[in-house]
This record gives C-alpha cells, sequence and structure tokens, in this order.
DNA sequence: GTCTATAGCCAGATAGAC
DNA sequence: GTCTATCTGGCTATAGAC
C-alpha cells in the first residue's frame, strides 16, 4: 500500500531517531535499532533520510529548535528582570522536567563538532544576547542591582538552570538521593532557584 | 629491545587515550588513531590494555580520580562556609582552565553509562555530602546565613563552577565572543561566582 | 615487547523485486 | 513506498614471526 511522502512514517522515524541520538549519541546510535523502534525497515530510513548524518541533522536541528524559544523568553522579552528570571527559571525547568535528554544532547553534540553552531548561528532565530545586555547595563547605572556583566549574569542563570539536567548522575551519586527524591529537588528549583539569583544580584 | 612493562609505554597509550577518548567519547574514538597519537602499533594497545573498554575505563577512571579531590575540597575540609567558597571557586576554575575536556567527559559517560557510578561509589574516595550538610544545617539555625539545603546549596556551587566549561559552546554563541575573550570572562569568574554565591546567601 | 598480516564481525548503504 | 538480501568498508581483536 503505497502511502504518500507526507505521511506519519517521516515523523515516526524522527521520533524513534530523536529517542535514540539522544540517549546514545550519533556514535552509538545504530541504525537497526532506530528502525526497530520506528517499527519500519532500516532500508526506509535511508528511504526518507539517505544517510544516518543527515537523519541525525534533522533530530539535532529539530532539538535545538525546541530549545531555542526558551532562551529567547530571557534575552528578549520585555518584563523586568526580576520577572524575567522568574518565569524563565519556572517555565525552563518546567520544560526540561518533561525533556530530560535535551540539553545534553544538544550540548554534547556542540562539544563534539564546531560546525554545527556556525550553521545555526546564521540560520534560524539563533538567541542573541543584545537586548538583555542592554537591560542589565541599564539596571546597574541604575544602581537597582548590584554591578555585574550581562554575560555573567547570563552564565549564571544558564548554569543554575541547566546543570542539574546535563550533570544528574553525577549530583545523584554524590548527594546520595534516589531519583524521586532528585525529581522532588528539581521542582523546588523551579522558585528556590530564582529567588538565589535574586538574592545575589539586589541590592 | 625489549623494554619492562613499567616502562614509559604504559603512560604514553594512557595520555594518548585519554586526549582521543575525551574529544570523540568511547563509541567515536578509534583504537588506531590513540596508537598514532601514542606513536605505536595498534596491537600494542591489545596487549597493554587487553581491550578498547578495559583501556576507556582506566582512562575514564583517572580522569574521576583528577575531579574527586576538587570536590572533596568544599565537601570536607574544615573551613567556614565563605571561605570553602571563595577557595574551591578559585582553584576549581584555575584546575579546569588547565584541563577543559575533563568536566564534559567525565559528565557524558555518567549520562551513558549508569553502571559506572555505581561501581566507583563503592571504590574510591567518592564524595559524600555529609559532612557539608551537617555545615549548611548549623549556618542556617544559627542564621548566619539564609535558610537553604545543603543538596540545593551544593547543586547551586557544582552548577555554576562547571557548566561554563561544559556549555562553552553554547556560551560563547549566544555571547558572541571568541575564545579568548571568553577565556577573560572564565578568568573573571574565579572571583565573581563566589562574590554571587556569597550574596545570595548571606543575611 | 614489538611488529605485520589477517580473521571475524558489524554497521551503513544500496540493488532490485514487489 | 516497502521489503529482503547483499555489498562494502571499517573496526576490534588476535595469530604468529621476530
Amino acid at each position: 500500500m503505497a502511502k504518500s511522502r507526507d505521511n506519519k512514517t517521516e515523523e515516526q522515524i524522527l521520533k524513534a531517531a530523536q529517542e535514540i541520538f539522544q540517549s546514545k549519541g550519533m556514535d552509538g546510535a545504530r541504525m537497526q535499532e532506530i528502525a526497530d523502534k520506528a517499527s519500519i525497515n532500516k532500508a526506509m530510513l535511508h528511504y526518507y533520510y539517505r544517510s544516518k548524518q543527515l537523519l541525525f541533522e534533522a533530530v539535532f536541528k529539530k532539538a535545538f529548535s525546541l530549545l531555542a524559544p526558551q532562551l529567547n523568553a530571557i534575552l528578549n522579552d520585555d518584563s523586568t528582570i526580576e520577572e524575567k528570571i522568574r518565569s524563565f527559571t519556572h517555565n525552563y525547568i518546567t520544560f526540561i522536567m518533561k525533556h530530560p535528554y535535551l540539553p545534553n544532547f544538544i550540548i554534547q553534540e556542540l562539544n563534539r563538532k564546531s560546525q554545527f553552531i556556525e550553521e545555526i548561528k546564521n540560520n534560524t532565530f539563533f538567541p542573541k544576547l543584545d537586548k538583555f545586555k542592554e537591560q542589565i547595563e541599564k539596571e546597574v547605572k541604575a544602581r537597582t542591582i548590584r554591578p555585574i556583566s550581562a554575560e555573567q549574569l547570563f552564565i549564571n542563570i544558564i548554569s543554575l538552570n541547566v546543570f542539574p539536567f546535563v550533570g544528574a548522575p553525577l549530583i545523584k551519586a554524590v548527594a546520595n538521593v534516589d531519583n524521586e527524591s532528585y525529581k522532588e529537588i528539581l521542582e523546588a528549583r523551579k522558585k528556590e532557584v530564582s529567588e538565589f539569583i535574586i538574592n545575589a544580584i539586589k541590592k
């Protein structure tokens, strides 16, 4: 039964590929495993995406396009710093708890292939620091927050929100908590992280 | 010319393997490439370490044994919280700037193989949170710092120190800074991060 | 201990029938 | 569009000479 190309097959493949690539990485993933998970034939993967490399890039770009809007939220909307920090932290942690492999996947592959970043940087709605920088400089000048560069503050915000997912296995081991307790810790961070940051910068 | 086994060959291999594994991961690394970098024959790798798996484990354990004492510094020495945070931040960032691939390597492989962590957890001087926890609870009770759980504070400290290395490609791209400027930013973090944390927790 | 040659396997990719 | 069978190359690992 010949189905048209804009059928759900392509989506099924992408979903299966996403799961496998995200848990095993580009090199560790096997086309056969992706095919099995998508309940199709290995030859079909090549029919739809030509090569492992191209399938991987499709998965990566899709993943990145999920994450980018999250970053733009803190960089480019119009609320005050304090509001931004609160809403970003809450939204980001909520979002990633539903897609826990996402940040690690992105970061991992960005570390492997520096070429990728140049491509996406030009292409899509890649997050830029400019507006955020302007805002921070204004607030520092007005002495509503302690002196800090936009870059440093940005790094701090991202670190506090992203690392608990990327470094989960290490943290769990050192703190000696099981998955269930760790989930509660992350849940609490939705509010705690923003308090922490705001305390750190407010006068 | 028959050299004894405790010669430098074994070290050469380990050094080469470390570089390749750290930049390409277990699956992406090639025994041939490691052999080339160590200026020896591929067969020698197997002679010394039997298999890729065992060579990898040797590299991983060595890497982890470099990182573990760093963590213990903040968890188990006897200074005050404020001193600890200052010295840990300074020392950790200084240390990792010399081994920038280390944290990413550790984290990556811990995410891949959860079995590893159980092994090292029992084995070596694996960092434990107990003493740090006691100290934080005491300080909170004495109201010298704002209320915060030891786990959350630990996560915050680790995040702020580790993520800037793990997420470097992403941060560089968003902040639009080159390697040289990023190095300066990291340099500044040796002091800025501890100020940030201390401001966040002190009353 | 060190090397060359090769076994043996496995994965990505394609040919070609339906 | 979908499948089976197969090609082709590359990789780990070992055999065996020196």
